[in-house]
DNA sequence: TTTT
DNA sequence: TTTT
């Protein structure tokens, strides 16, 4: 079209771990399960209520994808941002579906990690705010400085790409 | 889950007039079809490239539908601000199918007006408008002033909420 | 003019405590020192870098100031959302001066508290992820139902509004 | 510190046409004038005010510098993301001043043309343009196919770097 | 189904 | 200094 924007931010956690598969040339794609919620107390009864969310987001970006497949696990704290992408796919009986994702395409999106359980006393001060670099970092994936070699697997499922289910 | 953010950011255009149902209060509940669309020369032929990307987007902020009711039509272009909601649903043949939509909640979100084409049959007159919102403007539906009464339709599709169909 | 949009979102840490002046009707204005931070490997020495950008927030919105004023201290990590806001000022030998600051009007912005360092073991759980309440909601500062009793002032520095210095 | 996020969103227009820098190296850094402005009624007098609020940006991406200088000019409308960044300077006096600004890191940001008032002297050939761009189109500066030969400056002003004022 |  |  011209002239438009397609973009999604989310914080949230991660439902389970990252799901990696890999394409022919060794890259990872990742997929995330991303809840967010809402709280709010009921006008009537003044009850606490909670609802939630859940998002797939779908990692291209091969440097993000490597942070996520490295450093994220169930219940780590991310912020993500993408587009949206929906696309069309058949069940196994043959049945129409449409799933939309969040999409970080190659050299596209963000990804930040939020959480820092980790390391030590995380010590936050404005006068000695130097030299504590940890996880949490932003990983914009643009910088060539960011890559780092593909990680062993840690906490993340990998799967083959053949197995690709849709939703 | 807590301390989380659920934010879609459109700039788009309308790919049909809005249509707009109305609550048993009188507050309309408007859907817009939005486009966004990524253009770009592919490397191997040098042929352009787009693809296009449609949104259902769901206004329930009362003041904002107004404005999508009046102001909108098929080719707006617009910004948009919601959140990302999916929903389950079954279709005639019972077959479950989830719908993901930007919703505007009560009181949340933005739409603003980015053209300007004021010529045409569209006349635009501040004492039929209530005085107070021209196209183009930031409705962002939080003002007490922005409130006007319901318009007459204008170049709106309406239908019952009853006929409420999901996709 | 019409069709504008003006969004700043950050996700920092405050430099120090909130500071809080009261209007005369008792409603909190809270300014915040956020940092936020990059980090990159230098190309040619791979040394580790940061540069740590700080920013003034000022909150006139009234439910979120008294979160800000309640929860909120040193070393916080928030996620902020507010619009640019230029001012002019003179300082004590008379010298115009412009300040920056992302500003959260009167019914306006978020903020949601990203850490939780307080209560229990913050569990996460896909399957029960129902019922946990507790610091790290989003505090839209639109609903009714989160407006609380203003806090005592807890960790934050209270100053009064005619003590009010620019930078 | 880690784990941070500093993104502006601004949808306004340009007061004066861009002004052009040049790198030593050829590579254009481009400063925009960018208004974005909020209008309401006075809830008392019931009368029209409005509020205009000036942007300065500064695009070191090249793409995106080369995009603004060849397609934007006075009274443009955009979109633009960047991030908050503020540096400190002397002015003639000797005085210390901050100015806060937007930036576009090269490799960084986006921008994207919303206004397409195509007719006029600004002739629009896709063989002059180097074929791949137009106005309107998403400039996000990071796919190969987007670079392309400097232009010949259009409407923008051009001055030296060593006539560098900041502000 | 939009837009360029 | 823009725009409506």
């Amino acid at each position: 079209m011209a002239g438009s924007v397609n973009k999604v931010i989310l914080v949230g956690n991660l439902g389970r771990d990252p799901e990696v598969r890999r394409l022919s040339n060794g890259e990872p794609v990742v997929n995330l399960r991303i809840a967010t919620s809402e709280t709010w107390k009921d006008k009537g009864t003044g009850e606490r209520k909670e609802k939630t969310e859940w998002h797939s987001v779908v990692i291209f970006n091969e440097n993000l994808g490597r942070v996520a497949e490295q450093y994220l696990k169930k219940g780590s704290k991310v912020y993500i941002e993408g587009q949206l992408q929906t696309r069309k796919w058949q069940d196994q009986q043959g049945q129409e579906k449409y799933t939309t994702e969040i999409v970080l395409q190659r050299f596209r999106g963000e990804l930040t990690i939020l959480d820092s359980r980790q390391g030590g006393g995380e010590q936050f001060d404005e006068e000695h705010s130097g030299g504590s670099i940890q996880r949490g970092g932003d990983f914009g994936g643009r910088a060539p400085a960011e890559r780092r070699p593909a990680p062993a697997g840690g906490s993340s499922r990998h799967t083959d790409l053949d197995d690709d289910i849709p939703f």
